[in-house]
DNA sequence: GTCTATATTTCGATAGAC
DNA sequence: GTCTATCGAAATATAGAC
């Protein structure tokens, strides 16, 4: 199989540039509805320097996938134990909402292309369970926690979705600091009422 | 043995038939990842066949699509009203959540295949604004409403789909009633806490 | 690293028998 | 209403020139 080139300090790598037109069209369309022709017509070369850089198309949704993983590594470490604890709800889910806003597209990229990723499971064994959908996963499932805080725990994970992808669609002219902080403070209102027979009241938005 | 398709009262139609496998599929793997050949072999014929119920791919989809176009006749006629108005989102969330939970299958598909549907648009402009989210667009563009509501509509919404999509893939044990009660419940303090600044305190229980 | 050209497969859709 | 057979288009992927 091919082997992708140097990359230069400074600059994007073709690599890395094809993965940035391949989400935003996977995240448009669809994974798919998108043809390499199309990726490459975007890229302006032909679909078969696309090979040159990736060994199919399955591999360019793997190396988006994978962003996703790096995402997970970047400072999710006590996910598990925050988010066990409605008490440590507040820091969990300003990192989680300040994550997804900043890398809302891949996000989003992921919430569109579900299936088409899923499918992709089976073969990248490497990690157990580096993939945040995952621990997620794993958290819910957790019977420690009671189910009412669990059901909220999806309830406000929605609410992010929700704000972000909806709000962000239909809100054009709103900055993502501002649609930010108000996702942040309804999300405190949603946990913050279960969390506040053991702490203190909601805080509005700053 | 001689076996005439028996188009029997009270039994669906294998055009409803198809439908119901199609959703299943269309859900599960996504419309474009589904070929006819699929749909057909699980209803047990060839897929030239399906085109005698249907004349297009896209003809399925758009069949799909109308269901939801009927569910949004059902009881929706008061939503822009409903929920440009803080005091009336508790009964307008009540019908939603109701809604949505006892066609969680179909929202679901609607989620999943976003983009499918959405390059069908253009192609039946038979009603305005019949399409729940084409109404829904409407209502979170309308300036009259604070920024800061129609944010937490959007983030109120997407706890619905998050609980129940997210919440129902986890939480299988958990029955439609206890989920969907957990689910209002949540929604009751993301949408209260607002409605308390223009209108009376949430009231307190819960 | 990107090109032209082509191999191979699969899909949506049609025609016509029964 | 379902079948067999097939068409044409488009997709992924490969081979080899430059």
């Amino acid at each position: 199989m091919p082997r992708p080139p140097a990359p230069v300090e400074g600059e994007k790598s073709t690599r890395e540039r094809i993965l940035d037109v391949a989400l935003e069209l996977f995240t448009h369309a669809g994974y798919e509805a998108v043809s390499l022709r199309e990726i490459a017509q975007r890229m302006n070369f032909t679909k078969a320097a696309l090979y040159y850089h990736f060994s199919s198309k399955d591999d360019i949704l793997l190396a988006l996938h994978l962003r996703l993983h790096e995402l997970g590594r970047a400072g999710f470490e006590d996910l598990e134990a925050d988010l066990a604890d409605p008490d440590r709800w507040p820091a969990a889910f300003d990192l989680i909402v300040a994550t997804m806003l900043a890398n809302r597209t891949l996000f989003l990229f992921h919430l569109r292309n579900h299936s088409a990723v899923e499918r992709l499971g089976p073969h990248h064994d490497n990690a157990e369970h580096a993939d945040l959908r995952e621990r997620l996963r794993s958290i819910l499932a957790d019977e420690t926690v009671p189910i009412e805080l669990r059901v909220r725990l999806t309830c406000a994970l929605g609410a992010i979705v929700g704000g972000f992808v909806l709000g962000g669609e239909v809100f054009a002219g709103l900055s993502d600091d501002d649609l930010g902080r108000m996702v942040r403070a309804a999300i405190g209102d949603l946990t913050g009422a279960p969390a506040r027979v053991s702490a203190e009241p909601p805080a509005g938005g700053g």
